[in-house]
RNA sequence: GUGGGUAUAGUUCAGCUGGUUAGAGCGUCAGAUUGUGGUCCUGAAUGUCGUGGGUUCGAAUCCCACUACCCACCCCA
């Protein structure tokens, strides 16, 4: 049983609906060279501490998602849950910060973490990515956020919104935390248990707590944004400001919290239907956190499982350009042995063909070739080849035009412009 | 990790309060007077009824465990 079940969470891209992910990846790495991008490729395992130091070790993902062993050499390794602790890990040891500012990078990458199966929350996920440093100004956090926007618009999503806020820097959080506390204390007794527990531990995280207790004691609590300091907030107005030059629609949402400890000022959501598909921020402290100098950072990560399942949710098909060019239809023996070296001949020229690999009768090799999808048909008997000229079928409209068969290359050529 | 639901042909599902050879649509394959697909018509193949155990004369149907999936919490892409 086991060997023909796939571990739980994981998912296989079957060959009928690989030219989807095509067409997504293509189309990211072309919007992601339109701004400017260069993809970075990095190793899917890491030495767990950088996960631990990266993303936090009181998280979440650190505490009970990863997946972590140990290898033959005894070194604890990890799965990577996400892209931007090892683009850190990068830009330092290969002194990327020697390049010219700033260094952007994308990337398209699998995720693992160890949770449970939902629709749109897998145990290896793909994401893509993308991740700057060097430049502090708000207008790259803008830039990132009009990528990420002019992708998914690419690819058909139109049903989407964008939530930004600011969790400033850590100074202006732990004013914030103390304010929180302050106005939270009295009602103590009152938060349910696991939002007592995070009283001291991690009180932001009480204000998006779903419990209707919780909801009622954070009414009217004070906004992390009122507590930010002067530099955090020139940041922020300075983002919107961005924003709205871009002619981007967003909204404020001040719960957005984020589970990644490395987050400072800018984060961002792109939210469609029930899922976040895409979401990013600012991480101007964890080059320092790593031992580089202090270099700031942004970057989001977009989830392509979710962005499919919306996108097929919404109705939007995905066009198919892998269609072959030519299906060649054979009858006969001498027909088989001719089509056969006819379509490797066009297919060195680069021509999309098929053929008949089951000999059977016409009706059948047609019936294939409408179910595969393809452009054009061409049936070869002992006349064709004789005569050196053969019918070819448009699939999409039945009509037919007849040509030399040594013609079949430039009539397909012609066609494709 | 916690709580709830589901599990029947490749797929979507039907199968009444346990009773003989488990059904349908879609898909697949093959035909429709030996050279042209998509519509229509005809026919065929395919299931240890998720896995293991139990109750019973008898289980797809009732009970338990396991596994997987779905939903909520948690968290996030």
């Amino acid at each position: 049983m086991l060997i023909t079940q796939a571990p739980k969470g994981t998912e296989d891209l079957l060959p009928k609906d690989s030219y989807k992910w095509h067409y997504l990846e293509n189309n990211f790495k072309k919007v992601c060279d339109c701004f400017g991008y260069k993809e970075i490729r990095f190793p899917t395992f890491e030495h767990t501490e950088l996960f631990e130091r990266g993303v936090g070790d009181t998280t979440d993902v650190v505490q009970k998602q990863m997946y972590t062993f140990n290898d033959k050499g005894g070194r604890s390794i990890t799965l990577r849950p996400e892209g931007t602790s090892s683009v850190c890990r990068s830009f330092l040891q290969n002194n990327l910060y020697a390049e010219p500012m700033p260094v952007k990078t994308y990337y398209d990458i699998p995720c693992f973490r160890y949770e449970n199966k939902q629709k749109g929350r897998l145990r290896e996920f793909h994401q893509f990515g993308v991740e700057v440093f060097g430049a502090k100004g708000p207008s790259v956090d803008a830039e990132i956020v009009s990528l990420a926007l002019t992708f998914l618009r690419n690819c058909g999503l139109d049903v989407m919104s964008v939530n930004i806020n600011s969790i400033g820097c850590p100074a202006c959080r732990e004013r914030y935390k103390e304010a929180l506390k302050d106005f939270l204390r009295p009602n103590l007794d009152k938060l349910c248990s696991t939002c007592h527990e995070r009283f001291e531990r991690n009180p932001l995280r009480i204000i998006d707590c779903k419990s209707e207790i919780c909801q009622e004691a954070v009414k009217g609590a004070p906004k992390l944004l009122d507590y930010i300091c002067d530099d955090c907030r020139d940041h922020f107005e300075g983002f919107k400001a961005q924003l709205d030059l871009l002619g981007i629609d967003y909204k404020i949402d001040s719960g957005i919290v984020r589970g990644l400890d490395y987050y400072t000022k800018t984060v961002f959501e792109i939210i469609s239907g029930s899922f976040t598909v895409c979401g990013g921020g600012r991480y101007d402290g964890l080059i320092e956190e790593f031992g580089g100098d202090s270099t700031p950072g942004i970057g989001f990560g977009l989830g392509i499982e979710r962005l499919l399942i919306r996108l097929e949710d919404l109705g939007v098909e995905i066009p198919n350009d892998e269609l072959l060019d030519l299906y060649v239809i054979a009858l006969g023996e001498n027909a088989e042995k001719f089509t056969f070296k006819l379509a490797y001949d066009l297919r060195q020229q680069g021509i999309k063909v098929d053929i008949d690999h089951m000999s059977r009768g016409l009706k059948s090799q047609m019936k294939y070739a409408n179910k595969l999808g393809c452009r054009y048909t061409a049936v070869f008997g002992d006349n064709e080849i004789e005569k050196g000229i053969v019918n070819i079928k448009n699939m999409e409209t039945g009509s037919q035009t007849e040509i030399e068969t040594d013609k079949i290359y430039e009539f397909i050529k012609g066609d494709n412009k």
